[in-house]
Formats: C-alpha cells, sequence, structure tokens
DNA sequence: TGTACATCAGTGAACGCGCGTTCACTGATGTAC
DNA sequence: TGTACATCAGTGAACGCGCGTTCACTGATGTAC
C-alpha cells in the first residue's frame, strides 16, 4: 500500500518543501561553496523558523549527503539520457561538460576537494560503476585501439571493478583515461585556472576529446 | 639596512615563531580540510592563547593567504629543483607526482574546489606562470610534434600568455596537457576516485604522461 | 454530514559552543646614552 | 657597566555572532466512526 504512486496531498506538499529546501541549499553552495553552507540561513530563505527544517532533514550533514546524491543522480540520469538518445563516446562527453558547466560547484561536490572524514554514501558508488559502465559500452563500439601500453596489461588482472569481462583491457583504459583526460581539462576550467590564458577551454576539451581516439 | 641578511635575535624568533604556527596550520588542514582551519584551536596546539596569533597574521583570511602562497612556493620549488637536476618532462611529471603525494591537501589548496569569493593573491600567478614556462621549455626539447588540431591552430592566435614567442604552438600544446592530463589522474586518485578498483594509480600516471609524447 | 481523535508542519525560546577579533594590560627583551 | 626608555610578545577578559540542535507548544490537516 505504501510503497507505490497515488500520493496523499500531505505526502505531496512534504515532498515539495523538501525540494524547495534543496533549491536553497543548491543557490547557497554555488554563491559560497558547500562548507558554507548554513540550515539557518536556509530556514531564513524558505521562510520558515530554523528548527522547522527538522521536519525534512534529520542534521546539516543528512541534508549535504542528499545533495550529494542528487548530484550523482542528476550527472547518471544526464549520462543516461545521452547514451539513449544514441550519443557516443564525443556525445557522452559534451553531455559531461555541458552538465559540468551548467553548475560548477555541483560538479566539485563530486570532484573536488575531499573532506578528509567524509565518506560518501554507499549509493554514489553504484551510480559512478553505472557510469563507468556506460563509458565502456561506448568505447566498446568503436574500432580496437593497437598498442598495449604497461597499463592495459596491468588491466589485465585488475579488472574486477569492470562489470564486462569480454570487453579488452584497452577498451576499459579509454574509459578511464576519458574519464581522468576530462576531468582534468573541465576541473581547472570550472576552477579559474585557465583565466589569464586567453584560449578557449571548449577546443581544449574537443582536443582532449580526440586525444581519447588513439589511446 | 633593513632589506638583507642580518637578522636579529628578535626578527629570527618571529620568524620561528611564524613558522610553527604555520606547521600547525598545515597539520590542521591535512586532519580536517582547510574549511576547518581554526586559529583559536591552532594557538592552543602552538601553546599560546588564542589573540597572541594577531602578533604573527592580521587574520584567518591572511593565514590562509600565506599557506596557499607557500603551497604554490614549494610546488614552484620543487620543480625548479628537478628542472635543475637536468630532469626531462617525465622527470618533471613525477616531481610533480610525488610532491602531490606529499600532501594532498596543500595540493588541493591549490588545486581544489575554489571558494566562490575568494581570490588568490598576485604573485601566485606568477608562480603559474613560471611553471608554465618550466613545462614549455622541457617540451621544447622534445622532437616537434606532427599532427596539428583545431586547439594547436587556435593557440597560434591565443599565446600572449606564454613568455616564449618563438616556440612552436604545439609546444605550448604539450604544456597545457601535460598539466590537464597529469592533473586530471592525480586529483581523482588524491580525492579516493580509485580505491574500490584495485588497479594501480602509479602505472595510469605513467600511460598519462607517455601518452604526451604523441601529443 | 458531524464529531473525536491522531498526525504532523511549524513556532519561539533556549541550550551550549566555538568562532574571529578588540582591548587594556604585564613583563621580558633590546637599544641609547 | 649601569640606568632610562622603547619595543614588542603574550595574556586574560570580554565582545558579538551565528551556528546546529532540543524542547514543549500551537494549530491546521487528515482519518475513523
Amino acid at each position: 500500500m505504501t510503497e507505490t504512486g497515488a500520493k496523499s496531498p500531505r505526502e505531496r506538499y512534504r515532498a515539495q518543501m523538501q525540494a524547495e529546501i534543496k533549491q536553497c541549499a543548491w543557490e547557497q553552495i554555488a554563491t559560497a561553496g558547500a562548507s558554507a553552507l548554513s540550515l539557518n540561513a536556509i530556514a531564513k530563505q524558505v521562510g520558515m523558523s530554523g528548527p522547522a527544517l527538522y521536519r525534512y532533514f534529520a542534521s546539516r550533514d543528512e541534508l549535504i549527503t542528499e545533495l550529494i546524491r542528487d548530484a550523482y543522480r542528476s550527472l547518471g540520469d544526464t549520462l543516461r539520457e545521452a547514451r539513449d538518445s544514441g550519443a557516443d563516446v564525443a556525445g557522452l562527453a559534451y553531455a559531461l561538460r555541458d552538465w559540468a558547466l551548467a553548475d560548477p560547484q555541483r560538479y566539485f561536490l563530486i570532484y573536488g576537494t575531499p573532506v578528509p572524514g567524509y565518506h560518501a554514501p554507499d549509493d554514489t558508488t553504484e551510480i559512478s560503476n553505472e557510469i563507468m559502465t556506460m563509458l565502456i559500452e561506448a568505447f566498446s563500439a568503436r574500432p580496437p585501439v593497437k598498442p598495449t601500453t604497461p597499463f592495459d596489461a596491468h588491466l589485465e588482472h585488475h579488472r574486477r571493478w569492470a562489470a564486462d569481462h569480454s570487453v579488452p583491457a584497452t577498451t576499459l583504459h579509454g574509459a578511464v583515461s576519458f574519464w581522468t583526460r576530462l576531468h582534468g581539462v573541465l576541473s581547472l576550467e570550472l576552477a579559474g585556472h585557465f583565466t589569464g590564458m586567453e584560449f578557449d577551454p571548449a577546443l581544449l576539451f574537443s582536443d582532449e576529446l580526440n586525444s581519447l581516439e588513439t589511446h
């Protein structure tokens, strides 16, 4: 009875309120960074008093955890939709880039500076795995790469993390390099490390994407 | 009279105390992240009372700024020393990697999540420029690369940031890709995004380094 | 349709806390004659 | 070498602040008969 569809008005309201709180939280993060997120400030902006938030989230940490979960889900959804629309490796890359540019602080919430103590919730690693699987699939549809690097050889015996057992190691390598190279450009761009150099980061991104063809 | 050498005992003591404070600050950052840095906590650990720190730093922000400056200087020194010891591109890469692994939070203080409001002090961009120049020099010593990519062409007309006007655009491109690719692997490794995959990040790093030969 | 009760969103006061920072001060160290 | 003064490191009390969180409560909304 409780498990599917048919929400009561109260449940609707509750969900809507929860979404509004998160929305405010995201705006605050975009403005001042995640570490400056304040429950009281959110409450004020939403138009209710501080303690009321505890109807929706058990604590500040739980709110942040939920935001991280949402960020992962959003990225996963974005890439899945791209794939379902027939996107190839390049399509996934641009979907990633657009997603990152749309909200840099959301990107950094996943891929930015780790907080020493904190450990991300388990569902996020599931989404990470799904993303990796999508990348591997995309690279599987490509003409195979010739040269075998030391890392390729290493991967032959360290590939338990990859769901698909039949795919060649060079394909796994492609997926990993997709991740690291595009993250390299993206994170430096989003952090503003290219301001001062007048080149267009988009072109660098495209070039890095193309570099994945040979490796 | 004031400008060079010959420090008085007071100046010595002062410099030593300042260094000790910074040292404690770094330990705190390594433990709990930069955003959790607390003046009072530092004071307690150094063995003096809170307000005493204001003899050495005008404010918390100035302390952090100074730490960022030191991080940049440390990285610059490390790479310069490597170069002066005759390191080539690969040597610089491993010097970078070692430096990053020695203190991940120091790395993230430079290359991690940006704080929306904050702007790094000017001297840091000088060091960034110096680092870029060293990379360009290192890539100049290599056999030239054949294929010209769109980004190469773009760089021909957007290279004012590069001090050396005589070097080909593909060389500049090499230096930029060095930066982005190695940062991509390093930052994901340091942030722990490879835990759960059993491969050795060092081998991936080497492979990414080798990938720079063709591009 | 109307009444009695349960659920639950939101309030306001209060908690303790640690923060950065200021201020007037003490006391030791250095400098000048 | 000894005295008089200036410099400056460090203290302790106090400031106001905003934080996350708890608690007992009010009042509206939903549910059962």
